[in-house]
DNA sequence: CAGTATCCATTTGGATACTG
DNA sequence: CAGTATCCAAATGGATACTG
């Protein structure tokens, strides 16, 4: 892709409001978002089914999250008008690219949490 | 780093609280923390330094953020002695290796947020 | 089943005043 | 300069009750 856009998005410069980086985490930052994208990068789901894998979710919170996926073109709602009613979500296109940069991110942890969390014993233990 | 922890990491398990994407994620997932981390890969700076070039941060927050990432031993906090006091913050290694993954979601960013955006107002349209 | 609506406790973080 | 301490407003998110 090119980057012909008025706002030259210098790379050393992402500490404006509008920066790619600032709006990709408020987008993934919050508790739930990265979950529901890996549960439903193994397959689409239905609501219940996304609740029970994910852990601690509440409605609330898993439809909220959901309707904020479905609102960026990351995630797919199919409403099959049966009785009950049946909702499937899936991944989108563009919501499966966004699998690789997490599982980089995961990755990063992996290799370095246990580091992170030596240090923070060693900082507690100070003075 | 080899993991020979008892509990092995699923891939495809990420919902348990103490997963390493939601570790990470409770890291970076903050308004602050990345910027820091952009700022400081250029090279050291002071506090004030910071302080200038983070568009917004209070001094309570970024002072917040420094002691997390020192903590975290991801950032190094060097005090010279002087009158007055000169305080330098710096990447540690391992919180060099956190800009790799942190540009590939900012690349991701940059690829996809027009077609994010793009869909938000339609969605915003609808009904 | 798949939500919506409401209430409320906790967390987050900005503003302000003060200090070695 | 580089913080610390305190207060408080707003956002976050869980619990509960109700619905097409």
């Amino acid at each position: 892709m090119v980057t012909t856009s008025a706002t030259p998005l210098l790379p050393g410069d992402p500490y404006q409001a509008d920066c790619p980086t600032r709006r990709i985490l408020d987008r993934i930052g919050d508790r739930w978002t990265v979950l529901v994208i890996g549960v439903l990068d193994h397959g689409d789901a239905r609501f219940s089914e996304l609740r029970r894998r994910i852990a601690g979710v509440s409605q609330k919170m898993l439809t909220q999250t959901l309707r904020g996926l479905e609102r960026d073109g990351l995630v797919r709602r199919t409403v099959y008008p049966e009785v009950p009613v049946r909702v499937v979500y899936g991944l989108t296109e563009a919501g499966r690219t966004l699998q690789e940069p997490l599982r980089a991110l995961q990755q990063w942890s992996i290799e370095h949490l246990g580091d992170v969390s030596a240090s923070q014993q060693a900082y507690d233990l100070r003075d």
